[in-house]
DNA sequence: TAGATTGTTAATCGATTAACAATC
DNA sequence: TAGATTGTTAATCGATTAACAATC
């Protein structure tokens, strides 16, 4: 399975962003190398789920030592594209929206805020850092012109469906949808939805359910 | 299984939350009836996970009909712990966790933001809101003092785990972890990654591969 | 009644874990 | 060499899907 880079399922993509994480702070403390332990007992899960995951990597570790650090690093920048920058428009510059288009964390990482828009006109001409909101009608021409990549949904979810389907038809390849709605989209195109509210179900019920025990 | 709530498996709460915020629409179009399959076609699932998922409800469909919208609202509601107001705070003061302070959905949904706090002494005394950003001095006694059961990390992900132990050790029940970094808790407190960075991975590697294809 | 839809059991599918030979 | 750790196969576990009797 070496190095057979696509159709790895979902539950591995995201623990291989958790791999990355970790591995970008051991090299940032000087650590050379690493075992699938040490990994596993960071994270909280099982060595063998670890050497399984990595095994998809074209990269391997060594007997006895385990993976050197800063090339289980690199492969998994190269297997997430982490090493690739990315334009990106923000649709919707409420309190949300205007957050994540001056989130240091995102450009630090290869995601460039191209573009703010939103359909409020008391909004449109408004500073969001070095951007400027503008309008929905200028959303798919901008699109085309920053050959943006990726959406991010910060609109109400009645919205997000329709601006959604406005992305998709201006060529748009990815959408982060912040939206507590499910939106459909052709196969072309990947949705993630980043389920902050979702998650706070989640809590809630887990407090719960932890307290009626 | 009918009324077992508690040990769902985090795949089903995670579904869970979905079929509320679909509910929800529906009832507010005034939609009576609603079936498997179309709650299914609605979220891209198959009708047997919708069901499987609704027995464990405490509430039943009826045959040739399907589930009434306002009842089946209510049973997610109730399991979801949607109905309980929750008392939460808010650590870090950057751009996402003053977004976050604000964020009008989280107090709509019964989570209430009762503080906010940073490290940074020159945030500390800006106004968020009806908030004022307060020192992490006053972390503890203000959890304490609002009964706070949630705890909101919006912090460079070198601070999370202290920040973290912090929130737990003044009794904090949940934290939602918007750091790309893993957090160690015990096991009476329950830690959600909201991963908003690491779905930005998930669609950089979805839109590699399906280019690659 | 006939048809449609639930609730549930059984079958399938996929993901995680255990085990161990290979190896450094 | 002896011991530790990988990579991989096989076993287990859990979640999804299919199927269908019950039922309205």
């Amino acid at each position: 399975m070496k190095g057979d880079s696509s159709h790895l399922p979902r539950s591995v993509i995201g623990r291989l962003t958790k791999y990355l994480a970790l591995v970008q702070d051991l090299c940032g403390e000087g650590v050379e190398w690493v075992s699938s332990h040490e990994i596993a007992d960071s994270l909280g899960l099982t060595s063998s789920t670890v050497r399984q995951d990595l095994s998809h990597l074209d990269f391997s570790g060594i007997s006895k030592r385990g993976y050197k650090a800063a090339g289980l690093r690199e492969a998994l920048v190269q297997e997430l594209g982490a090493d690739t920058t990315w334009s990106v428009v923000v649709v919707g510059a409420g309190n949300l929206g205007r957050a994540l288009a001056l989130h240091e964390e995102f450009a630090r990482r290869g995601f460039n805020i191209r573009g703010i828009f939103d359909s409020d006109s008391r909004k449109i001409g408004r500073r969001v850092g070095a951007l400027t909101v503008r309008s929905m009608r200028d959303l798919p021409n901008a699109v085309r012109r920053t050959k943006a990549e990726i959406g991010i949904l910060a609109v109400p979810p009645s919205a997000a469906q329709g601006v959604a389907d406005l992305l998709i038809a201006s060529g748009i390849k990815g959408v982060l949808n912040l939206a507590l709605t499910h939106i459909t989209a052709p196969k072309r195109v990947t949705v993630i939805d980043a389920r902050i509210v979702a998650s706070l179900l989640e809590l809630s019920h887990a407090i719960r359910t932890a307290q009626a025990e």
